[in-house]
DNA sequence: CTGTTAGCGCTTTCAC
DNA sequence: GTGAAAGCGCTAACAG
């Protein structure tokens, strides 16, 4: 019998007798055939792959383990249990001339995406992706570029409401603690926190927005030199490093204690538990609820059951109300490997 | 020009003018040109894919999290930072029909793969990677495929070592919790286990050697069991679940205790720390720096720097002398998901 | 140094 | 219901 034929077994269509499909089969069986990956995606298949890639190294935006497996966990019950491929491209201090971190899309070895993490402000392959047609997820907005598929937090929000309810309880210098420098969810924080001052007209002052790394270390060096500052008396960390002691050591160094000559306000992942209870509200990201809903949509795309893009970007809550039981061990979305 | 010039160029080959060279890569990067990966695999050349598969489902044997992203990190540092993509096809609950674990393969998508985990006694896939001719390794052997490339750590010397320890402290009835049964780790642990009852000259009793679970449950119902049968003075826990509050719980409902009136070795992962401080003995299995070290060999194989198959079987330690410090949480290579 | 040609394994179109 | 032929993008062999 001809290739067609097999061909038309293979992909389980009709205009077989059952009698030859059956004959095939058991050949195929016997001799052990499978189809080339390769040869099927230059047909014009496409590889059953879904891509899992990093915008930047991990060495500059260190993604935790923790986040990295519960990426993992979830791709695998979406598409490894489907029968696609999960395949990561993640290359550590770029081996690739930067921009390229979507190849497995070019050289068409996947057939979707899932890019990982915050983009630069300056990067342009997320528009490249977009426009290259096939099913993939951003896990970060970009400016200027509002058709981004992308499943999120709206991070602009989060600093205005929080910069806000400082203003509201009276606060005019209020620093804050900044991370992603460089990065679209950094340009975000600004953004809100400059338009609530904007709003209430009191002038920004540069000097109080501080760009803080991923590690404790840095972070109880910026709180205390900002804390010198005696006029000082509130401090939004929207650093996202949870990390409740270093707030602490950076006030005490600064002769300063949260809750009493300084208002704090957090921002966590986690709606449950409390950076530091002493703050006075905790703004709550629920990021894993994006992402995790974006994934579920991804994968309905990816499998022909719905249209793309998608667009879920969720509003932080304001909990004016701390929980009481601090986070125990810091369980950071990222984590510097030092 | 013409595109045998362009393929040149693409795989840094020489017998191409200068100028061009220069004006081709000008030309690829103006307009973001990509080799195909699957026209490239089809023609001979292979993807640059290494490929991680399971030999059977998580759900049978529930590899932890923690295992599967050290291998991940392992994987990532080898690999990734070459350049070449990590695909994982992790099947849970078999979609497919049992056997072809290794598609990545057989479809040309890899070349080379990890198969990370045990292997049944009566697997007929690992001979036919085997036979497929690329780098691979498996993080088990095979009886009856000695040839296999393989890094693991020798069960069946370690049930032996540990039987025979107990024999010469003058103990007659030993009990064995033992786990993967129809896995290779499990036939090799009764083996070792009966080959050193049998030099001893003990007829060995099938009652005393128990199948257990990987969870908590499990474990304490076993040892409870066991430890009923007042003649057994001497229990091995080969189960490797790191479990120490479970055995003693097991010891106690059978109104014993470790240490005093029933003799206990455990084996571990780790060196360092003790499963059961009172354990008379605890048995460590080197089995990260047996994979660590496979690791490195099949990146080596991969990139052509040296040839297979590997060949790593790491003897375990007896270690008379038990760790004081208790493994903190129980950090388990294998996780029921219950 | 450059161009031509063939063929990898698959699927689609079209003819039988 | 089946077969023949073309072509996807790439590279190796062979001419020019």
């Amino acid at each position: 019998m001809s290739a067609k034929t097999v061909s038309k077994v293979l992909n389980h269509k009709d205009g077989v007798a059952d009698e030859t499909r059956a004959r095939i089969l058991a050949i195929m069986d016997e001799v052990g055939y499978h189809p080339h990956i390769g040869a099927r995606s230059l047909r014009g298949g496409g590889a059953a792959c879904i891509g899992v890639t990093l915008p930047v190294s991990l060495e500059v935006v260190p993604i935790s383990e923790e986040v990295l497996l519960w990426i993992f966990g979830r791709l695998l019950r979406l598409f490894g249990s489907r029968g696609e491929y999960i395949c990561f491209d993640i290359n550590p201090s770029g081996h690739s001339p930067n921009g390229d971190y979507a190849r497995g899309l070019w050289q068409q070895l996947y057939r979707g995406c899932v890019v990982a993490g915050p983009l630069p402000l300056d990067d342009t392959t997320a528009r490249r992706i977009h426009e290259w047609g096939v099913p993939y997820l951003v896990l970060s907005r970009l400016d200027g570029c509002p058709e981004l598929s992308c499943a999120t937090v709206d991070f602009e929000q989060g600093a205005y409401e929080s910069t806000r309810f400082l203003i509201e309880r009276g606060h005019r210098r209020i620093a804050m603690l900044k991370a992603f420098s460089g990065f679209q969810p950094g340009a975000e924080r600004r953004r809100g926190y400059l338009r609530a001052l904007e709003e209430a007209g009191i002038e920004p002052d540069e000097s109080l927005i501080r760009a803080v790394a991923f590690d404790a270390q840095d972070m109880t060096r910026c709180v205390h030199r900002l804390l010198l500052d005696r006029d000082v008396t509130a401090l939004i960390d929207c650093s996202v490093t949870e990390d409740g002691a270093a707030l602490r050591n950076g006030a005490r160094r600064a002769g300063r204690t949260p809750g009493k000559d300084i208002e704090v306000l957090t921002w966590s992942y986690r709606e449950d538990e409390a950076v530091l209870p002493e703050a006075c509200a905790q703004l709550w990201l629920p990021q894993f609820d994006a992402v995790g809903e974006g994934f579920d949509e991804l994968a309905a795309w990816f499998h022909g059951e719905s249209e793309g893009p998608i667009h879920i970007v969720y509003r932080p809550t304001l909990l004016e109300k701390v929980p009481e039981t601090e986070i125990a061990r810091p369980r950071r979305l990222f984590t510097s490997q030092t």
